[in-house]
DNA sequence: TAGATGTATCGAAGCGCTTCAACGGCCGGG
DNA sequence: CCCGGCCGTTGAAGCGCTTCGATACATCTA
């Protein structure tokens, strides 16, 4: 293995000027530059990792943290890992996966041990065990999800109260007076995620605003589970002309039980997803829906966890905050005019 | 931060004695081991990452490195990422996740610095670029998938070629006499992604001994490719009456749209699914299959890689070989007698 | 022209750990 | 009773890099 001493001989320069011509934390005259790069290049040389971190305490690695969980929706889970990834190298930084498995102790062995400059959690509950550590650890951490409590700490999510709200509005102005939400598996409200609860939230919040009934039913992922809520929710509210979904895995499922109940969509009922772009448009019916931001999110969580490590080299004072994204929603084919409102309420009009 | 040095002076021993309690390559007595032990524990002591690697030339680290397609099933691969990242903790090691998006370059980077002690590839081609790096750097490394020529490599995948061949062997002993094969997106052939290839290899091996005949149309991962490949493969076979499936992501469609045009599963065509488990079961009729073992495949490839690890270390001679985990069909609710055949043929019975 | 300033480079001191050679004490055998 | 061997422990030498003065020289100022 090439090392930055044999670069420096070979390049007849000492071995910090090597050094800070790799950093460029000196004036390096550009000759002297040149002669270097092109050592390092001739002798393939790659600086080792270990000795790096060792010398200035920085590892250049940000790990991210996993939950374990299987009623989470994986594809999701996944687009944000490539792209904390895919956004770390552009900062120059790797990254380490991490297990629910392991627990938060993993948390203190990264952090103890200076494996990672950087911390980035996933799917963070409302009350989540981690959050001391994360306190109590003084390393940068970006939270992906939204505790209860966010003093001290860094979020990003996408604005799921907004996100309730949003599909609300679009319903009403469609003329809409009793919509069902089928929601996240019951685990997930149990666990008290927040993302969850918060666009509930929000769906009661507009529509108690617009005079709008709403019915809420967790659902599991399962075909069977859809097909139970489904027929309950028509059993409790048989008046129900629109659904919002917020469980990307039953979709589909969703769909192929309405047409064979002889229910069109959108004609019959009007179907709002709240759900990655992609399970939106694939389906039989082009579903109007509030996207996930999933590969934004681990982008935004990149770029203030590197916002944070930087501050703290400089003695900064790093500024905590929440960054919530801002929903958008999508009108495709699934929404329209609620059955039996005048047609004056145009599906392609906007809000009323 | 805690160091050696200080567990060290609070136990009364010297550094290299702590050295040996942590890495157990000396004897200890057992009074010394409990009290270094108990200074570690009331120091809060997380030995020193970087100055592990440097000393040691070993980063206890394994790089993972993901495809960065979007073609890929995302559910499958990180199920996988997450059983190498479970499985690389038992074997005291981090994973670092690695995306495509920096090109085979990434490898060279990573071995070149010393940052990972070992690689895992996934979704590997038939003619892969990575390869040549991969032979070229002496890093232990394992291949999750099968690349054209094997030689020197270490690889894991499910054997998709016998996969095939009882996929067939099934419908044949039921009957059926026309089978079709709904394939993966046509980029992933494009691309000489090995499993899609072995897969059909198998089905037309096996069909050809059986007297079956076979259709294979690729698809794309919407409702509609699934509506076309659909239409055409009944204008082009009328006769078909059971059809494999290897595209995880429009089983739900298909089975929807089966229904729609009122084929019923399996009274007039059986299916047989080769994807993960839960997909299989999650479906209106839970679907014969053949699963994908992600899970394993993930665990196996860490402990193959390990072996080498420790090979290497001991200067033992690694042996590189290919291991295929044995396909496994499930028969369920999706598959019986093909239509116009004798009723001795129970659908109960395994192949005839 | 002496002194002050600035620029480009170097030398050396670590960073915290592993590991090797060496050492002292204890044992049993001759 | 002495010696060889073993066990448990230690000191010291790095591992390859960063970074802090210090140095040497060129440039500017009064």
């Amino acid at each position: 293995m090439v090392t930055l001493a044999e670069v420096a001989r070979h390049a007849g320069v000492s071995a910090s000027t090597v050094s800070y011509v790799l950093s460029g934390k000196r004036t390096i005259s550009a000759q002297t530059r040149e002669r270097v790069e092109r050592s390092i290049r001739e002798l393939g040389y790659h600086p080792n990792a270990g000795a790096r971190a060792l010398a200035s305490s920085r590892s250049n690695i940000i790990a991210l943290m996993m939950p374990l969980r299987t009623e989470m929706y994986l594809p999701v889970m996944m687009e944000i890992a490539i792209a904390v990834a895919t956004t770390a190298r552009e900062h120059a930084h790797d990254v380490l996966l991490l297990t629910g498995q392991e627990g938060p102790e993993a948390m203190r062995r990264v952090a103890g041990s200076g494996l990672a400059d950087a911390m980035i959690l996933m799917d963070v509950e409302l009350e989540d065990e981690r959050l001391p550590l994360v306190r109590e650890t003084r390393r940068p951490a970006v939270l992906i999800g939204l505790p209860a409590d966010t003093g001290e700490l860094t979020c990003v999510d996408l604005d799921f109260a907004e996100t309730g709200r949003q599909c609300v509005t679009h319903l009403a102005g469609l003329g809409h007076r009793e919509i069902a939400m089928v929601g996240e598996a019951a685990a997930v409200y149990e666990r008290r995620t927040g993302f969850a609860e918060r666009t509930i939230l929000g769906v009661r919040e507009r529509a108690a605003e617009l005079g709008v009934r709403v019915l809420h039913r967790p659902c599991e992922g399962t075909y069977e589970s859809m097909a139970g809520t489904l027929s309950r929710i028509f059993d409790e509210r048989p008046g129900t002309t629109a659904i919002i979904v917020q469980n990307e895995e039953v979709i589909g499922p969703m769909l192929s039980l309405l047409r064979q109940q002889g229910r069109a969509v959108p004609e019959d009922i009007s179907v709002v997803a709240v759900c990655p772009e992609q399970v939106a448009t694939q389906q039989a019916v082009a579903l109007t829906s509030v996207a996930i931001p999933a590969f934004e999110m681990g982008r935004r969580a990149v770029e203030l966890v590197m916002a944070r490590v930087r501050a703290e080299a400089t003695g900064a004072p790093a500024a905590t905050h929440t960054e919530l994204l801002p929903p958008t929603l999508t009108v495709r084919a699934s929404t329209g005019p609620a059955a039996g409102v005048p047609v004056a309420n145009a599906p392609s009009a906007g809000a009323r």
